[in-house]
DNA sequence: GATGAATGAGTGTTCATTCAT
DNA sequence: TATGAATGAACACTCATTCAT
């Protein structure tokens, strides 16, 4: 006469199987929180716990330290994006100047304005202290990172529409400013907001120009040069 | 009839006054390494203390505070650098590209290459934490920083060299590759030595070329397109 | 089959849970003994947790910082009384004489003689350490104590049974021989046992006898005045 | 051909000299200066020396530790009053009760109201640290101090002017309020300005006031019963 | 599984005391 | 005699981690 108890894999379990079920990403979620506000010496498991809504103990159930916690926060918010960029740029129509402007806003628009950014700055950050997470971020991150941007530039040249290059120099030219973005936007920019003194966006705008300016051959086609005015 | 005694005040005193002078500084630099190496939260004073070869309560002689610690390292490495390079800079002879170029590398030899650019890196690394001495880092750092290069693009402005644009804007151009640099070799770089994939002259030299290259007007006395060949 | 487990929730709990609610308890009463025994500032916390048979950490689990910790002891041995003495002694029925006596008496058994009466010396001793401590003890102890007598005094005046004052002076007439008393058993009565000369039932008695012998109207009903005799 | 050094002991020598036979006495004034004010245990001996325009070597030069100075300090400062006193109230003339009334002005304008009060402050206060000066401190102020207060109330006894008591009790119906006044001044009327509520000289006399009312028999040249009336 | 009370090593900072000069 | 640089043992307070329940 009990009341069938509803199966876990058809409606999801009881509120507290879901809830449980839930919890390492409740957890994670808080982490990425906390460790992108605060970072990583600086952020409190106690503090990651009551924002997850468990106690302290809970936590080290899941994590058997903070610095597997952290490990894990950077292994669930990182990688996975790129099978789908390299998708959608591989599939894009147009210059490749109109490619690299379309991958710096979209970089912008789902990493560098989102808490996601957080993470880059983060690792640069506390780098030091976990060499080994460094390995992990090179090969999942890095790497893939550099070969999306590298693909844009070769796919560029071999098209005639920028200069020869050495793609793996000039991937640099393209990821410094991105990652600067990133690092202002959550050191000083968190601590005087007006310090960069535009937006982000004419900050991109401005780099992506003079990048390509750099890069393209002379023709009708390309950009002019670059003015740098203050649009206001 | 005992030897005249050298009168203490003449000859560098004692061994316990030569000592005494050199603390401060001794203090600085064991101060510099383990900030550089291991952050602001992660460095302890009992070890600046003992790296320097002296008590923790020593060090408190010397410097109120942790924070004021800090404070003089950064004074001692870099703020305290900005009259002697706005000079160098302000007495150059010479186009403004090379003026520019000339910036780039002595900043390298004296910052970028050497420990002090750690500084730089903790300080976008741990700004969030320490709001006051972010304040501080930007009265001392940035602005004196920002104000060095934005001269020089007037300059090139004003002598025709540089298109018209807004230095305000322009400044970071030249910022985010050396911010970036910086931040790259006390990171990723300490933990996978070859993850830029060149030198990091080379890797200046490219983003100098490319810069110049996006903001020079046109004219035989201006460097060409840059072609970022591999110089192997 | 077991035997049903006693429910936790229902009777007194589990070891932990009973040692849990006894810890504030325990804190409070070690750090009432060596805050009067040494006093605040010699007072270590780390000696209250040692007293209280609990870590140093466990301590601060229960009191933010050793001054709150502080505040607590005084609320528990002074400043939550005032509630219950100000009713025994509303509605005490005999003459105001009799109140005040009693007053005295129970003040002494209940401060006066415990080690209650060390906090006073205390206060007194560290004040200008710990403004804000004085702070709060004169809102919580010496303002209601004040309040206390007074109204004491003014019953009497309103019953003519004392003559007509200023109450706000006369309260000092009640309190400088309780306050006198206290301090000297915490001082020089600590370390010289009988520099009093009487027992402080027979200083109390004195001093009540000077008091009301000054405070009362002549009347049959008042006592006579004082003799001071030795009792022996 | 040297000049003639001029005789210490004529002169006060030089003023090297002078200042060397000074240090000690100086030292003990800013030692009283600052125990006074702040207590025991919150002076800094390197403020104490700093207040003397000496190194804090030299302050352990004349005294071997802080709890020696202290002693020092209440040695220099609390004996020696007394055969003045003493003196000036065995030729008083006049009614006994105005002696009391004299003895209580005295003391107020030579030792409540200056800086020496704080010595019973600090004495009462730290007594529980320094059994030994509390020994001291009981022969050469508190006996003595009792004896002359004494030798007042057998005067009052002696002439028929005050009831028969016993002097050894009684002289703690004159102390008390002395304490009592001495104490909070230095204590929550430091950090409390008007937490008393009239002046000092108000103070002293409502407790003469109703002392002697206590103690004197009635007749035409006796004070009439206290009124306690704001005065102001 | 989940709790949260308990821990104790470790922080930055202070200060009486020492001692080479 | 006088100095003041140097010390190091404390101190109040924190927090990642454990574990009995």
């Amino acid at each position: 006469m009990s009341p069938t108890p509803s199966s876990p894999s058809t409606a999801a379990g009881t509120k507290r199987e879901r809830r449980k079920e839930a919890r390492p990403g409740e957890l994670l979620e808080a982490a990425l929180d906390l460790f992108v506000e605060k970072g990583f010496a600086a952020t409190r498991v106690d503090e990651v716990a009551a924002r997850a809504g468990v106690s302290k103990g809970t936590l080290f159930l899941y994590f058997p330290s903070k610095e597997e916690l952290f490990k894990a926060v950077v292994r669930e918010n990182i990688a996975g994006r790129f099978a789908e960029w390299n998708n959608e740029l591989e599939n894009f129509a147009g210059t490749t100047s109109e490619v690299l402007r379309y991958c710096y806003q979209v970089w912008w628009e789902r990493i560098g304005c989102t808490k996601a950014s957080g993470i880059t700055k983060l690792m640069l950050s506390e780098a030091q202290n976990f060499p080994e997470i460094v390995q992990f971020y090179q090969q999942e991150v890095i790497l893939p990172g550099q070969a999306l941007i590298r693909r844009i530039l070769e796919r560029g040249v071999a098209r005639g529409e920028f200069r020869p290059m050495n793609p793996d120099y000039a991937v640099y030219l393209v990821l410094a400013p991105m990652i600067f973005l990133m690092l202002w936007k959550h050191s000083i920019g968190a601590c005087v907001p007006d310090a960069l003194g535009m937006t982000p966006e004419q900050y991109i705008d401005m780099q992506a120009d003079n990048i390509l300016h750099g890069l393209c051959v002379r023709s009708g086609t390309n950009p002019p040069a670059p003015s740098f005015s203050t649009p206001v």
